[in-house]
DNA sequence: CTGAAAGCGCTTACAG
DNA sequence: CTGAAAGCGCTTACAG
């Protein structure tokens, strides 16, 4: 029993295949006796629509692509939980691509996606991808929306959080409990994100007179083992320090952990603020100081933009910014 | 200027489809020049291969379904690490349902999938699936391969770990501790997976002659805050209590958490031991001894079953179950 | 309100 | 080794 297509329904009844066509889509103006009779049929003959074969005839698509670097990652995880709820109350499909920092890795995906006949994407773009690559794509009429890393200033759509202003909040919330010798702690080097987090750290030192120390900033990568390392380290060389902000909350996990290996509190000897909020930040002993970045609302947000553009939205090119907040909890004192 | 289609790449080139398309799908023999010259009529159009079409035509699909309850739970966001990891090299492209235990959703997602034309599903079922809609999806030549949670014995492929196993390993290093106060705290108890585990838990116990305490045991969902809240009430009244098993690590996070919040010191007053090996769990204080599950490989082996299905392996239906390990850390002394 | 017919972009026997 | 032609399952003007 091969599957029942339109032309058996169609058959099934006496109408024409248009007419059954039009039923399933509400199209045209239909009795109610024939639509009536369709659908039966199509309860009968247990037919199900072929959206593939529509999407090649009339060239649309509800099929939508992801591209993360890291789908372990809380904050991704999140975010695509945000994305694939929006796009299932939109009856589209979501394409998931981890592309785990691979420029390679994600153009092939692009590739996929462009045959597999999807209407768009949304990137968070490996670290290294080059602009000429995600403006050739574009260029071709293939909707690209950006969650969370900006690149290119106005030549794409794009959804995040405010990193600058995110570490000016943390930064400040620090100053004003007195601390002097801040440090910095991880993010990687090529990371753009990680420039703005850091220019709203400068910023909000200087403003406050605050001489800066290059010395205690340091880059590691997201994982708490990491962020320990760094932190045993930069402790023993600088002493002074009296807080410190983690790039990512897993790091500054790292961070309280290493200060605890010292005999250090957390808190108390030495103050540490975190970026993401993630679930496990309230749940620490003690509870994290962290820069909450609503992912769920950037993968929504990313979700109706791309959907639109696959509508043929043709406004200029906008970016969301949800500012980041911060949310105070125990490991600041 | 529309996309370049294979008629477009035919006529530059003075051949017909049929043989475009034997070079793109490198079939029947071609003669070099005329291979070469429509791989150069390809580049030079910007040609890209419509895999939807083909598809269409042929019947055929290289789109696989995943359901997962819970993405962001670390552990699912391994196993779709480890699947859309193997799926990427095989050239198949994931489309990803996060059904958060609705059986609705997860119904909607696969009317979506038969109607774009995926090829086949893996899915860990939301916890009250009943056994007749999978048949009837699988009934209708849709492949379906179950991961993590197993449903129905013989009638599907399956892939996961053996829970009952992994509870046998936990309990009796604990036994062989000394301990003989057990408690077992997570769990739903709606849950298969759950029940499975009790059995590894009891059985241990039984087969060491140690009397088997039912008030021993606690249900609830999977947070650190709900296994913390349970841990309480359950040392309160029992506070013969000298050793925990959760039901995963989350839970057993809060389990710890619990006990330090009583004033007591995981590892010497009371034994904890966890279920996942989940990434946090070396960095924890202690570091929690855990059963580990290799997600990630569970991920794979689901790839690679639903792939072959996909290709018309009719073999019986088997099941993959990697033996869970003991990872023995710090939280049991 | 409904049908006949062409066509979306590909593939596949069948000839030659 | 290569071409002509039918067809995958749908949609869309165009008639009537």
């Amino acid at each position: 029993m091969a599957k029942a297509t339109i032309a058996d329904v169609a058959k099934h009844c006496g109408v024409s295949t248009a007419t059954v066509s039009m039923v399933l889509t509400n199209k045209g103006r239909i009795s109610a006796t024939t639509r009536e009779r369709v659908l039966e049929a199509v309860k009968e003959l247990g037919y199900v629509y072929n959206q593939a074969a529509a999407n090649l005839r009339h060239k649309r698509s509800n099929l939508v692509g992801l591209v993360t670097p890291d789908i372990t990652n809380p904050f991704f995880s999140e975010m695509i939980a945000g994305l694939s709820h929006y796009l299932e109350e939109q009856d589209s499909l979501l394409f998931l691509a981890n592309a785990e920092e691979s420029v390679e890795r994600q153009s092939k995906f692009i590739d996929s996606l462009l045959s597999q006949n999807a209407g768009g994407v949304v990137m968070c773009p490996a670290m290294e991808t080059n602009l000429d690559f995600l403006e050739t794509v574009q260029s071709r009429g293939f909707p690209i929306v950006l969650a969370v890393r900006p690149i290119g200033e106005d030549q794409f759509d794009f959804v995040g959080t405010n990193n600058f202003m995110g570490l000016q909040l943390a930064t400040e919330h620090l100053i004003k409990k007195g601390h002097k010798h801040i440090a910095f702690v991880g993010g990687l080097e090529i990371s753009k994100t990680r420039s703005h987090r850091l220019g709203g750290y400068m910023s909000k030192l200087m403003e406050h007179g605050i001489p800066f120390n290059e010395r205690y900033i340091r880059s590691c990568s997201a994982s708490r083992s990491e962020g320990a390392k760094v932190t045993r380290e930069l402790l023993d060389q600088y002493p002074e320090i009296t807080a410190i902000i983690g790039y990512q909350d897993i790091v500054a996990f790292g961070v309280m952990r290493a200060i605890k290996d010292l005999g250090k509190t957390v808190g108390k000897d030495i103050a540490v603020v975190g970026f993401d909020d993630v679930a496990e930040s309230a749940d620490t002993n003690p509870a994290l100081t962290s820069i909450s970045v609503s992912a769920r609302e950037i993968g929504r947000a990313a979700g109706e933009i791309i959907l639109s553009r696959m509508e043929g939205d043709k406004q200029p090119y906008k970016s969301v910014v949800f500012p980041p907040k911060l949310v105070v909890r125990n490991s600041c004192g």
